[in-house]
DNA sequence: GACATTTTGGACAAGCCCGTCCAAAAAACT
DNA sequence: AGTTTTTTGGACGGGCTTGTCCAAAATGTC
C-alpha cells in the first residue's frame, strides 16, 4: 500500500523544518505574484525544495495556499495582541506614551510583511475564497477593536481621556495611525523609522485634541 | 496590404460604443479576477462580443488592461474633483455640512465600482506594473489632498476651524471618513447608505473636536 | 552497516489560455 | 443595390502549469 502523505494538520511525520520553509517561502510567493500569478515552480526555487516535495506535503495549490493564510493569520493575530498587552495603562507622558505604542503597533503588526500579505490577499481573493478569510473577519478586527477599546476606556476612567464611545475612539486611532501611510502602505513600499515615529506623533496629537480631558 | 487596425487613442474609427462596452466588461471582470485570473473569454462574454473582436479593438490583454486602468483613473480623478467642487465654503452648520460634503466624496469616489477596482488593483498589481500606476501615484492623491487642504484652510481663514497644518488636517480627515468603513473596504462590500452618513458622522464629529475653533 | 523514510529530478499527460488566421456573415455607408 | 468595414465563430499552434509517476539518491534511525 503506497504510504498517502496524509497533510493532516499535525503533519505527517516528515521533516518540519521542509515544511515550514515550504510554507515560508509560498506566503513570500503568493505576497509577491497573487495566487493566480504563481506557480509551483517559483515556490519550489524560493525553498530550495524539489517540486514533488511540495505536493508531499501539503497535496494541492489551493490546500498550501489555506495553509499559507492559517498561518500569516495565527500570527498576526498573535502578533497583535502581544503589541496590545505593551498599551500604556499608566501613561507618564500620554502623547509620549501612546505615540511609541502606536508605532509598536504599526511596526509589529500592520507595515511587516504578514501584514501587507494579509492586506493584499483580503482584497485581492476575499470574494474567491470568502471561507478563507470568514475567521478573521468574525474573530479578527472586532476583537481588536474592543481590546484596544477597552484600553481607552481604562484611560477615560483614569481621567486621562473623554470618551463618548470607546469602540468608536478605539477605530478611528487605528484610522488616524494610518493617516499618514495609506498611499505607502497600499503600495507596499516600505516606511522609514523617522517617517513612522513623525506619523505616530501626528495621528496622537490628534487624537488627544479630540480626547484629552480639556484641562 | 490588411489594414491593420492600430489601437490608437482615438481609436480607428470601429464602433465606439463596442470599445467602450469591452472597456467596461474588461473592467468588471479584471476587478473581480484579477490580471492573472482573468482570461479573454469572460470579458467577451461579459461584453456580448466575440473574442477576436477585443484584440481587433485592443490587440493584447496587457494593452487593454492598461486601457482600462487609464479610463478608471480618469474617471476617479474627474470624479474626486468634481466633488471637491462642492465643498461647504460658507458653512451654516459646519457639522452638518462637512457631514454631507463627506458623504458626497465616499459615495462618489470611493465606494463606487472605479474606487474599488482601483483600490484592489494598486495593491495586487501595483509592482508588476509600476509604470502604470506612477501616474496615479504622483498626480492622484497628492493633489487631492492639497486641493482638500487649500479648502480646509479656508474654513480656518474665516474663523471656523484652527488649524496648524492644513495638508495633515486633510489626510487625517479623510482617514477618520475611511474609519469605519475600513473593513467594509477591503472585502469589497457595499455599503447602506444610512451606514455611511453615521460614519461620515461620527467622522466629522471627531475631526470637529480636534480642530474647531475653540469657542 | 542495514533499514525505513524522504527527497529529488525528470518525464509525462491533460488542460488552459493567448494570440493568430480565415472565410463567412452582418452592419454601415454611399 | 453595391461596396467597404466590422464582427463573428471556429480551428489551431505554441507555451505554460498542474498534478502524477517512478526510480535513484540522500537522509535519518537503530
Amino acid at each position: 500500500m503506497p504510504t498517502v502523505t496524509v497533510p493532516d494538520i499535525a503533519g505527517p511525520r516528515g521533516h518540519l523544518e521542509k515544511r515550514v520553509s515550504i510554507i515560508d517561502a509560498a506566503a513570500c510567493v503568493f505576497c509577491r505574484e497573487g495566487f493566480g500569478g504563481t506557480n509551483i515552480d517559483m515556490i519550489a526555487a524560493q525553498a530550495n525544495v524539489s517540486r514533488q516535495t511540495i505536493y508531499n506535503h501539503h497535496g494541492d495549490k489551493e490546500k498550501l495556499f489555506r495553509a499559507v493564510v492559517r498561518d500569516v493569520t495565527e500570527r498576526i493575530n498573535a502578533g497583535i495582541f502581544e503589541t496590545l498587552a505593551t498599551f500604556p495603562d499608566k501613561p507618564v507622558d500620554l502623547q509620549a506614551d501612546l505615540s511609541t505604542f502606536a508605532v509598536r503597533l504599526m511596526r509589529n503588526c500592520i507595515c511587516n510583511r504578514d501584514g501587507k500579505f494579509l492586506r493584499k490577499l483580503i482584497q485581492s481573493e476575499g470574494d474567491r475564497y470568502p471561507d478563507l478569510f470568514a475567521d478573521w473577519r468574525d474573530n479578527g478586527p472586532a476583537r481588536v477593536w474592543s481590546a484596544l477599546a477597552a484600553r481607552l476606556a481604562r484611560l477615560a476612567l483614569a481621567g486621562h481621556l473623554e470618551l463618548d464611545d470607546p469602540d468608536l475612539a478605539a477605530r478611528q486611532f487605528l484610522a488616524l495611525i494610518n493617516a499618514d501611510l495609506q498611499i505607502a502602505l497600499l503600495l507596499g513600499d516600505d516606511i522609514a523609522p523617522e517617517e513612522l515615529a513623525r506619523s505616530a506623533d501626528n495621528a496622537v496629537r490628534t487624537f488627544l485634541r479630540a480626547f484629552a480631558r480639556r484641562s
